[in-house]
DNA sequence: TTGTTTACTTACTACTAAGTAAGTACCTTG
DNA sequence: CAAGGTACTTACTTAGTAGTAAGTAAACAA
Protein backbone atom coordinates (compact mmCIF):
# COMPACT_ATOMS: atom_id res chain seq x y z
CA UNK A 1 0.00 0.00 0.00
CA UNK A 2 1.39 3.78 -0.99
CA UNK A 3 1.98 6.17 1.85
CA UNK A 4 -0.59 8.34 0.53
CA UNK A 5 -3.47 5.27 0.08
CA UNK A 6 -2.60 4.84 3.87
CA UNK A 7 -3.05 8.28 4.92
CA UNK A 8 -5.95 8.81 2.97
CA UNK A 9 -7.81 5.82 4.68
CA UNK A 10 -6.54 6.84 8.04
CA UNK A 11 -7.84 10.47 7.37
CA UNK A 12 -11.49 8.87 6.23
CA UNK A 13 -11.16 6.95 9.81
CA UNK A 14 -10.55 9.85 11.85
CA UNK A 15 -13.19 12.38 9.72
CA UNK A 16 -16.13 9.04 9.80
CA UNK A 17 -15.54 9.29 13.84
CA UNK A 18 -15.02 12.85 13.77
CA UNK A 19 -18.37 14.11 11.92
CA UNK A 20 -19.82 11.06 10.34
CA UNK A 21 -19.79 9.07 6.82
CA UNK A 22 -22.19 11.50 5.29
CA UNK A 23 -20.65 14.74 6.46
CA UNK A 24 -16.83 14.43 5.38
CA UNK A 25 -16.26 15.36 1.57
CA UNK A 26 -13.09 14.26 -0.25
CA UNK A 27 -11.81 17.94 0.32
CA UNK A 28 -11.63 17.33 3.76
CA UNK A 29 -9.14 14.45 2.82
CA UNK A 30 -7.23 16.12 0.12
CA UNK A 31 -6.34 19.37 1.43
CA UNK A 32 -5.07 18.02 4.47
CA UNK A 33 -2.83 15.45 2.43
CA UNK A 34 -2.37 17.93 -0.45
CA UNK A 35 -3.08 15.80 -3.18
CA UNK A 36 -5.86 16.12 -5.50
CA UNK A 37 -9.67 14.40 -4.99
CA UNK A 38 -8.56 12.33 -8.01
CA UNK A 39 -6.12 10.57 -6.39
CA UNK A 40 -8.23 9.65 -3.77
CA UNK A 41 -10.59 7.94 -6.64
CA UNK A 42 -7.64 6.31 -7.82
CA UNK A 43 -7.35 4.51 -4.78
CA UNK A 44 -10.88 4.05 -3.89
CA UNK A 45 -13.07 4.65 -7.23
CA UNK A 46 -16.06 5.46 -4.87
CA UNK A 47 -16.49 6.83 -1.71
CA UNK A 48 -18.01 3.38 -0.49
CA UNK A 49 -15.06 1.81 -1.11
CA UNK A 50 -12.85 4.01 1.09
CA UNK A 51 -15.56 3.33 4.22
CA UNK A 52 -15.22 -0.60 3.08
CA UNK A 53 -11.85 0.11 3.68
CA UNK A 54 -11.65 1.89 6.93
CA UNK A 55 -14.26 -0.77 8.18
CA UNK A 56 -11.95 -3.46 7.16
CA UNK A 57 -9.07 -2.09 9.05
CA UNK A 58 -11.40 -1.73 11.53
CA UNK A 59 -11.86 -5.37 12.08
CA UNK A 60 -8.75 -6.52 11.19
CA UNK A 61 -7.34 -3.96 14.11
CA UNK A 62 -9.82 -6.08 16.37
CA UNK A 63 -8.37 -8.71 15.45
CA UNK A 64 -4.60 -7.99 16.12
CA UNK A 65 -5.73 -6.42 19.50
CA UNK A 66 -7.68 -9.13 20.50
CA UNK A 67 -4.66 -11.78 19.86
CA UNK A 68 -2.39 -9.89 21.29
CA UNK A 69 -4.64 -10.04 24.78
CA UNK A 70 -5.38 -13.64 24.26
CA UNK A 71 -3.01 -14.76 27.20
CA UNK A 72 -4.15 -12.08 29.54
CA UNK A 73 -7.34 -12.62 32.44
CA UNK A 74 -10.83 -12.03 30.66
CA UNK A 75 -10.99 -9.04 33.10
CA UNK A 76 -7.62 -7.22 31.88
CA UNK A 77 -8.86 -8.13 28.05
CA UNK A 78 -12.12 -6.42 28.85
CA UNK A 79 -9.95 -3.68 30.43
CA UNK A 80 -8.20 -3.40 27.46
CA UNK A 81 -10.81 -2.88 25.25
CA UNK A 82 -12.37 -0.49 26.97
CA UNK A 83 -9.18 1.54 26.92
CA UNK A 84 -9.46 1.78 23.25
CA UNK A 85 -12.93 3.27 23.59
CA UNK A 86 -11.34 5.70 25.98
CA UNK A 87 -8.69 6.72 24.20
CA UNK A 88 -11.25 7.90 21.18
CA UNK A 89 -13.53 9.65 24.07
CA UNK A 90 -10.37 11.87 24.66
CA UNK A 91 -9.87 12.79 21.08
CA UNK A 92 -13.87 13.77 21.13
CA UNK A 93 -14.37 11.24 18.70
CA UNK A 94 -16.71 7.98 18.91
CA UNK A 95 -16.55 4.54 17.75
CA UNK A 96 -16.73 3.56 14.20
CA UNK A 97 -19.94 1.46 14.89
CA UNK A 98 -21.45 4.52 16.57
CA UNK A 99 -20.81 6.77 13.83
CA UNK A 100 -22.10 4.21 11.38
CA UNK A 101 -25.32 2.74 12.24
CA UNK A 102 -27.11 6.12 12.27
CA UNK A 103 -26.30 6.41 8.48
CA UNK A 104 -26.49 2.40 8.02
CA UNK A 105 -29.59 3.38 5.54
CA UNK A 106 -27.82 5.38 3.50
CA UNK A 107 -24.47 3.20 2.72
CA UNK A 108 -24.08 0.53 0.02
CA UNK A 109 -24.98 -2.91 0.35
CA UNK A 110 -21.64 -4.03 -0.17
CA UNK A 111 -20.91 -1.37 3.17
CA UNK A 112 -23.66 -2.45 4.82
CA UNK A 113 -22.10 -5.98 4.79
CA UNK A 114 -18.76 -4.75 6.01
CA UNK A 115 -20.28 -2.95 8.90
CA UNK A 116 -22.55 -5.89 9.78
CA UNK A 117 -19.71 -7.89 10.05
CA UNK A 118 -17.31 -6.02 12.06
CA UNK A 119 -20.46 -5.54 14.66
CA UNK A 120 -20.50 -9.47 14.78
CA UNK A 121 -17.03 -9.87 15.08
CA UNK A 122 -17.36 -7.23 18.23
CA UNK A 123 -20.45 -9.27 19.83
CA UNK A 124 -18.37 -12.68 19.51
CA UNK A 125 -15.08 -11.28 21.18
CA UNK A 126 -16.90 -9.77 23.73
CA UNK A 127 -19.56 -13.01 24.02
CA UNK A 128 -16.76 -14.97 24.52
CA UNK A 129 -14.53 -13.35 26.83
CA UNK A 130 -17.12 -12.77 28.75
CA UNK A 131 -18.39 -16.18 28.80
CA UNK A 132 -14.66 -17.52 29.55
CA UNK A 133 -14.17 -14.97 32.45
CA UNK A 134 -17.63 -16.60 34.46
CA UNK A 135 -16.27 -19.96 34.06
CA UNK A 136 -12.89 -18.44 35.57
CA UNK A 137 -15.07 -16.34 38.38
CA UNK A 138 -13.43 -13.31 36.86
CA UNK A 139 -16.47 -12.35 36.20
CA UNK A 140 -20.19 -12.54 37.83
CA UNK A 141 -23.06 -12.13 36.11
CA UNK A 142 -26.93 -13.54 35.28
CA UNK A 143 -28.37 -14.24 32.06
CA UNK A 144 -26.50 -15.41 28.91
CA UNK A 145 -23.08 -14.28 27.96
CA UNK A 146 -24.25 -13.14 24.45
CA UNK A 147 -26.88 -10.77 26.20
CA UNK A 148 -24.08 -9.23 28.56
CA UNK A 149 -22.06 -9.03 25.45
CA UNK A 150 -24.56 -6.43 24.20
CA UNK A 151 -25.12 -4.66 26.98
CA UNK A 152 -21.54 -4.11 27.60
CA UNK A 153 -21.02 -3.12 23.43
CA UNK A 154 -23.83 -1.11 23.94
CA UNK A 155 -22.81 1.06 27.13
CA UNK A 156 -19.43 1.39 25.56
CA UNK A 157 -20.64 2.39 22.25
CA UNK A 158 -23.52 4.91 23.70
CA UNK A 159 -21.09 6.57 26.54
CA UNK A 160 -19.17 8.26 23.24
CA UNK A 161 -21.99 9.16 21.82
CA UNK A 162 -23.31 10.89 25.27
CA UNK A 163 -20.01 12.55 26.16
CA UNK A 164 -19.97 14.38 22.98
CA UNK A 165 -22.77 15.95 24.19
CA UNK A 166 -22.54 16.04 28.12
CA UNK A 167 -18.75 16.14 28.12
CA UNK A 168 -16.25 13.23 28.72
CA UNK A 169 -17.18 12.63 32.23
CA UNK A 170 -19.93 10.45 30.88
CA UNK A 171 -17.78 7.64 29.49
CA UNK A 172 -15.51 7.39 32.63
CA UNK A 173 -18.77 7.46 34.86
CA UNK A 174 -20.34 4.72 32.48
CA UNK A 175 -17.22 2.18 31.90
CA UNK A 176 -16.69 2.36 35.40
CA UNK A 177 -19.83 1.21 37.04
CA UNK A 178 -19.71 -0.81 34.21
CA UNK A 179 -16.73 -3.19 34.91
CA UNK A 180 -17.90 -2.74 38.40
CA UNK A 181 -21.49 -4.54 37.56
CA UNK A 182 -19.21 -7.22 36.21
CA UNK A 183 -17.24 -8.14 39.82
CA UNK A 184 -14.02 -7.00 37.39
CA UNK B 1 -48.65 26.79 13.24
CA UNK B 2 -49.46 26.02 9.83
CA UNK B 3 -50.11 22.23 8.84
CA UNK B 4 -47.26 22.30 6.14
CA UNK B 5 -44.94 23.36 8.73
CA UNK B 6 -46.56 20.36 10.95
CA UNK B 7 -45.60 18.01 8.55
CA UNK B 8 -42.35 19.69 7.43
CA UNK B 9 -41.31 19.01 11.24
CA UNK B 10 -42.55 15.23 11.43
CA UNK B 11 -40.61 14.70 8.78
CA UNK B 12 -37.45 16.24 9.39
CA UNK B 13 -37.62 14.30 12.26
CA UNK B 14 -38.12 10.97 10.37
CA UNK B 15 -36.32 11.66 8.11
CA UNK B 16 -33.24 12.26 11.01
CA UNK B 17 -33.72 9.38 12.33
CA UNK B 18 -33.68 7.63 9.24
CA UNK B 19 -30.53 8.86 7.45
CA UNK B 20 -29.00 11.39 9.91
CA UNK B 21 -29.14 15.18 9.57
CA UNK B 22 -26.27 15.29 7.25
CA UNK B 23 -27.87 12.82 5.01
CA UNK B 24 -31.04 14.12 4.13
CA UNK B 25 -31.98 16.94 1.90
CA UNK B 26 -34.62 19.44 1.24
CA UNK B 27 -35.86 17.26 -2.03
CA UNK B 28 -36.39 14.57 0.60
CA UNK B 29 -39.20 16.70 2.53
CA UNK B 30 -40.49 19.01 -0.89
CA UNK B 31 -40.84 16.00 -2.80
CA UNK B 32 -43.05 13.62 -0.55
CA UNK B 33 -45.00 16.99 0.63
CA UNK B 34 -45.76 18.27 -2.44
CA UNK B 35 -44.39 21.98 -1.28
CA UNK B 36 -41.42 23.49 -3.13
CA UNK B 37 -38.04 23.71 -0.95
CA UNK B 38 -38.27 27.42 -0.69
CA UNK B 39 -41.54 27.01 1.54
CA UNK B 40 -39.27 25.01 4.06
CA UNK B 41 -36.80 28.13 3.65
CA UNK B 42 -39.80 30.21 4.70
CA UNK B 43 -40.73 28.31 7.90
CA UNK B 44 -37.28 27.49 8.92
CA UNK B 45 -34.97 30.15 7.08
CA UNK B 46 -31.66 27.28 7.45
CA UNK B 47 -31.37 23.99 7.91
CA UNK B 48 -30.46 23.77 11.63
CA UNK B 49 -33.55 26.01 12.74
CA UNK B 50 -35.31 23.48 11.39
CA UNK B 51 -33.24 20.72 13.10
CA UNK B 52 -33.72 22.83 15.98
CA UNK B 53 -37.56 23.06 16.10
CA UNK B 54 -37.09 18.98 15.55
CA UNK B 55 -35.12 18.88 19.06
CA UNK B 56 -37.56 21.03 21.03
CA UNK B 57 -40.54 18.67 19.75
CA UNK B 58 -38.77 16.06 21.46
CA UNK B 59 -37.48 17.93 24.51
CA UNK B 60 -41.74 18.98 24.33
CA UNK B 61 -42.44 15.32 24.08
CA UNK B 62 -40.93 14.22 26.87
CA UNK B 63 -41.79 16.58 29.29
CA UNK B 64 -45.34 15.76 28.07
CA UNK B 65 -45.57 11.95 28.13
CA UNK B 66 -43.44 11.89 31.42
CA UNK B 67 -46.00 14.19 33.10
CA UNK B 68 -48.87 11.76 32.00
CA UNK B 69 -46.68 8.82 33.67
CA UNK B 70 -46.18 10.88 36.55
CA UNK B 71 -48.56 8.58 39.25
CA UNK B 72 -47.50 5.15 37.86
CA UNK B 73 -45.09 3.09 40.24
CA UNK B 74 -41.24 4.37 38.61
CA UNK B 75 -40.93 0.64 37.04
CA UNK B 76 -43.88 0.96 35.03
CA UNK B 77 -42.83 4.73 34.15
CA UNK B 78 -39.26 3.18 33.17
CA UNK B 79 -41.36 0.43 30.82
CA UNK B 80 -42.94 3.24 29.21
CA UNK B 81 -40.03 4.83 28.41
CA UNK B 82 -38.44 1.77 26.95
CA UNK B 83 -41.41 1.15 24.84
CA UNK B 84 -41.36 4.64 23.40
CA UNK B 85 -37.92 3.78 21.71
CA UNK B 86 -39.13 0.15 21.51
CA UNK B 87 -41.59 1.96 18.80
CA UNK B 88 -38.93 3.66 16.82
CA UNK B 89 -36.75 -0.14 16.54
CA UNK B 90 -39.87 -1.13 15.15
CA UNK B 91 -39.44 1.59 12.33
CA UNK B 92 -36.14 0.73 12.03
CA UNK B 93 -35.15 3.91 13.15
CA UNK B 94 -32.39 5.29 15.90
CA UNK B 95 -33.16 7.51 18.80
CA UNK B 96 -32.65 11.46 17.93
CA UNK B 97 -29.99 11.50 20.38
CA UNK B 98 -28.36 8.22 18.91
CA UNK B 99 -28.47 10.28 14.87
CA UNK B 100 -27.14 13.23 16.31
CA UNK B 101 -24.61 12.93 18.66
CA UNK B 102 -22.45 11.85 15.79
CA UNK B 103 -22.88 14.38 14.05
CA UNK B 104 -22.54 16.99 16.89
CA UNK B 105 -19.36 18.27 15.43
CA UNK B 106 -21.12 19.58 12.25
CA UNK B 107 -23.75 21.40 13.92
CA UNK B 108 -24.23 25.28 14.34
CA UNK B 109 -23.72 26.29 18.01
CA UNK B 110 -27.47 26.91 18.46
CA UNK B 111 -28.62 23.57 17.51
CA UNK B 112 -25.59 22.26 19.80
CA UNK B 113 -26.76 23.76 22.90
CA UNK B 114 -30.26 22.17 22.09
CA UNK B 115 -28.97 18.75 21.45
CA UNK B 116 -27.24 19.74 24.95
CA UNK B 117 -30.08 20.40 26.57
CA UNK B 118 -32.30 17.40 24.97
CA UNK B 119 -29.60 14.90 26.54
CA UNK B 120 -29.85 16.96 30.08
CA UNK B 121 -33.96 16.62 30.03
CA UNK B 122 -33.56 13.14 29.51
CA UNK B 123 -30.37 12.38 32.02
CA UNK B 124 -32.50 14.11 34.45
CA UNK B 125 -35.79 12.22 33.94
CA UNK B 126 -34.39 8.95 34.30
CA UNK B 127 -32.35 9.67 37.46
CA UNK B 128 -35.50 10.68 39.09
CA UNK B 129 -36.95 8.16 38.13
CA UNK B 130 -34.21 5.70 39.35
CA UNK B 131 -34.18 7.23 42.42
CA UNK B 132 -37.61 7.52 43.67
CA UNK B 133 -38.02 3.84 42.32
CA UNK B 134 -35.58 2.90 44.55
CA UNK B 135 -36.64 4.50 47.21
CA UNK B 136 -39.99 3.08 46.85
CA UNK B 137 -38.30 -0.65 46.52
CA UNK B 138 -39.20 -0.75 43.02
CA UNK B 139 -35.59 -1.34 41.78
CA UNK B 140 -32.74 -2.75 43.33
CA UNK B 141 -29.31 -1.49 41.87
CA UNK B 142 -25.64 -0.22 43.81
CA UNK B 143 -24.44 2.79 43.07
CA UNK B 144 -25.86 6.19 42.26
CA UNK B 145 -28.92 6.79 40.46
CA UNK B 146 -27.33 9.13 38.27
CA UNK B 147 -24.34 6.48 37.00
CA UNK B 148 -27.33 4.41 36.94
CA UNK B 149 -29.09 6.84 34.91
CA UNK B 150 -26.29 6.90 32.15
CA UNK B 151 -26.33 3.35 31.96
CA UNK B 152 -30.05 3.06 31.13
CA UNK B 153 -30.06 5.68 28.27
CA UNK B 154 -26.68 4.64 27.04
CA UNK B 155 -28.47 0.99 26.68
CA UNK B 156 -31.22 2.46 25.13
CA UNK B 157 -29.86 4.37 22.95
CA UNK B 158 -26.97 2.08 21.47
CA UNK B 159 -29.40 -0.95 21.57
CA UNK B 160 -31.13 0.82 18.55
CA UNK B 161 -27.67 1.37 16.79
CA UNK B 162 -27.11 -2.23 17.05
CA UNK B 163 -30.90 -3.32 15.62
CA UNK B 164 -30.02 -1.17 12.76
CA UNK B 165 -27.06 -3.67 11.91
CA UNK B 166 -27.83 -6.51 13.77
CA UNK B 167 -31.48 -7.03 13.37
CA UNK B 168 -34.46 -6.03 16.10
CA UNK B 169 -33.69 -9.13 18.22
CA UNK B 170 -31.02 -6.94 19.84
CA UNK B 171 -32.63 -4.36 20.98
CA UNK B 172 -35.62 -6.68 23.06
CA UNK B 173 -32.24 -8.79 24.18
CA UNK B 174 -31.11 -5.11 25.55
CA UNK B 175 -33.80 -4.16 26.80
CA UNK B 176 -34.89 -6.84 28.71
CA UNK B 177 -31.39 -7.64 30.34
CA UNK B 178 -31.98 -4.11 31.23
CA UNK B 179 -35.18 -3.85 33.49
CA UNK B 180 -34.06 -7.63 34.77
CA UNK B 181 -30.89 -6.29 35.99
CA UNK B 182 -32.35 -3.58 38.06
CA UNK B 183 -34.77 -6.02 39.65
CA UNK B 184 -38.04 -4.19 37.99
C1' DT C 1 16.08 0.74 -24.87
C1' DT C 2 11.46 0.23 -25.17
C1' DG C 3 7.08 -0.92 -23.13
C1' DT C 4 4.30 -1.20 -19.07
C1' DT C 5 2.65 -0.29 -14.68
C1' DT C 6 2.11 2.72 -10.63
C1' DA C 7 0.79 6.79 -8.65
C1' DC C 8 -0.52 10.43 -9.26
C1' DT C 9 -2.16 15.74 -11.50
C1' DT C 10 -4.83 18.78 -14.52
C1' DA C 11 -8.92 20.07 -15.89
C1' DC C 12 -13.22 19.03 -16.27
C1' DT C 13 -18.49 17.25 -15.97
C1' DA C 14 -22.88 16.49 -14.13
C1' DC C 15 -25.37 17.02 -10.34
C1' DT C 16 -27.14 18.41 -5.93
C1' DA C 17 -27.00 21.16 -1.93
C1' DA C 18 -28.76 25.12 0.81
C1' DG C 19 -30.41 29.45 0.33
C1' DT C 20 -32.78 33.91 -1.80
C1' DA C 21 -35.44 37.67 -4.23
C1' DA C 22 -39.53 38.69 -6.14
C1' DG C 23 -44.07 37.64 -7.19
C1' DT C 24 -48.92 35.87 -6.08
C1' DA C 25 -53.20 34.03 -4.13
C1' DC C 26 -55.81 34.05 -0.14
C1' DC C 27 -57.31 35.37 4.19
C1' DT C 28 -58.17 38.80 7.86
C1' DT C 29 -59.01 43.26 9.84
C1' DG C 30 -60.14 48.07 10.14
C1' DC D 1 -63.63 47.58 0.05
C1' DA D 2 -58.75 48.54 0.75
C1' DA D 3 -54.39 47.38 3.35
C1' DG D 4 -51.60 44.17 5.20
C1' DG D 5 -50.10 39.93 6.65
C1' DT D 6 -49.64 34.76 5.86
C1' DA D 7 -48.25 31.06 3.24
C1' DC D 8 -46.64 29.90 -0.17
C1' DT D 9 -44.45 29.42 -5.69
C1' DT D 10 -41.36 30.65 -9.49
C1' DA D 11 -37.10 31.12 -10.84
C1' DC D 12 -32.75 31.71 -9.65
C1' DT D 13 -27.70 31.87 -7.51
C1' DT D 14 -23.74 30.18 -5.28
C1' DA D 15 -21.08 26.79 -3.67
C1' DG D 16 -20.20 22.79 -3.11
C1' DT D 17 -20.28 17.27 -4.22
C1' DA D 18 -18.61 12.76 -6.14
C1' DG D 19 -16.71 11.25 -9.99
C1' DT D 20 -13.99 11.03 -14.74
C1' DA D 21 -10.97 11.40 -18.93
C1' DA D 22 -6.69 12.36 -20.34
C1' DG D 23 -2.07 13.40 -19.47
C1' DT D 24 2.58 12.76 -17.04
C1' DA D 25 6.71 11.58 -14.38
C1' DA D 26 9.11 7.99 -12.36
C1' DA D 27 10.03 3.26 -11.41
C1' DC D 28 10.34 -1.27 -13.15
C1' DA D 29 10.63 -5.21 -16.55
C1' DA D 30 11.74 -7.56 -20.98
Amino acid sequence: MSETKEKIVSMADKLIREKGFNAFSYKDISEPLQVKNAAIHYHFPSKMDLGIEVVEQEIRSLALNTEKWKKLPEDEQLAKFCNVFRKHCNNGNVCLMGSLAPDYETLSPEMREKVHEMAAAIVEWVTGCLEQGRKHKRFHFKGSAEDRALLVISNLQSSLLLSRVLGPAAFHRISRQLLADLGA
